[in-house]
DNA sequence: TAATTTGCCTATAGAGTTTAGGCAAACGCA
DNA sequence: TGCGTTTGCCTAAACTCTATAGGCAAATTA
């Protein structure tokens, strides 16, 4: 019998691009085997398990981001920096729904500090040099950024901003214009 | 045979208790029928199906969110009521993690619209009265509070700001000052 | 080319979802 | 109070997904 040539690598990329295709939640390891033409029982020697295809679609969604965003910061600062950033997270999130999905899974703590989540906090502090913010506000300016991208993104997917006016696009603009302004006058403690 | 006396609406309520115990996407119909002590066919007559609880669940959290919200807001105006209003969201979750992401499932359109989501962006423009915008610079304020609530709650729900200096409430107060200021001040397009 | 390793297989078991059809408890009415 | 109807929970069964054990053949190595 020919051999599909299964590895644990393109398990995960294709469980990727079903996620994108059908939703994170219904990945499972029957229709990635489906998709492979090949028997359930033939993944588990390449997957731990369920959850282990699941963070590893999420480490690898993690690092697509970290990757995305790293080439966006690239020669930019101040509120370019921002807005650079503040996009991929966004058009990531449409690009691949199922990818962004999977980024936001409950690592448990050392999966998660071994992950590129780590290099997201620490690019998002570095957009921050491009403002004048000591510690602890530059902490609390970060996790507020974080807030907004998220959650901005998470709601608009949800379509929480849709088929009403104005344009979520608009918003968007406004809420970095927003945020933009409200870093370079940081309201002291 | 003594009856359990099951209902849709003691289901969803168990339900709901279930996702806080053990989370919402481990509620399943089995589980709850478990809890009943009572064979899994009988939920049947109760519930739709599997997907019917989950949207039930989502829809209590969202209507005890818009109650809560409610009563925070009466009375209140300005940064104590955008104070208030956040705080309910952020105490909710703590207090039903499982409600809180039940609250986020991604409704149809009909559903959502006939769910007291409705009345969550009511009170979040009813906030804004406190301070001095006009449409459509309102709409945008509304979509960047719902953001920063939401992705606060759920980033500091998954452990992002956990075992990091300085503690996340810090962080929080510090946010609701910025918003505060923001909408004080809010930048022209 | 023989021995070893590796990869995908069959078989099996357990758990969750969902439907069809049955029996008895509760209810509505004479 | 007793009778028929309705309702509620039941058994049975089919299907899907997860997961493990053990087998055979293809690929690798010497």
């Amino acid at each position: 019998m020919a051999r599909a040539g299964l590895t644990t690598e393109r398990l995960t990329r294709a469980g990727a691009e079903l996620a994108d295709e059908v939703g994170f939640d219904q990945v499972t390891v029957s229709a990635l085997a489906r998709r492979f033409d090949v028997k359930v029982a033939s993944l588990y020697s390449h997957l731990k398990n369920s959850q282990d295809l699941k963070t590893r679609i999420a480490q690898l969604a993690l690092e697509e981001l970290a990757d995305r965003a790293a080439d966006a910061l690239a020669g930019r600062a101040g509120k370019d920096a921002l807005t650079a950033f503040a996009n991929v997270y966004r058009d990531y999130a449409r690009e691949h729904p199922g990818r962004y999905d999977a980024a936001r899974l409950r690592l448990d703590p050392e999966t998660a500090a071994a992950s590129a989540g780590v290099r997201h906090s620490q690019m998002t502090r570095a957009i921050l040099r491009g403002y004048d913010l000591d510690e602890p506000d530059q902490t609390h300016a970060v996790r507020l950024l974080g807030s907004v991208f998220h959650g901005f993104v998470s709601l608009e997917m949800a379509g929480g901003f849709s088929h009403s006016a104005p344009d979520s696009q608009e918003s968007w603009s406004r809420a970095l214009d927003a945020l933009d302004a409200l870093l370079r006058n940081w309201p002291a403690a």
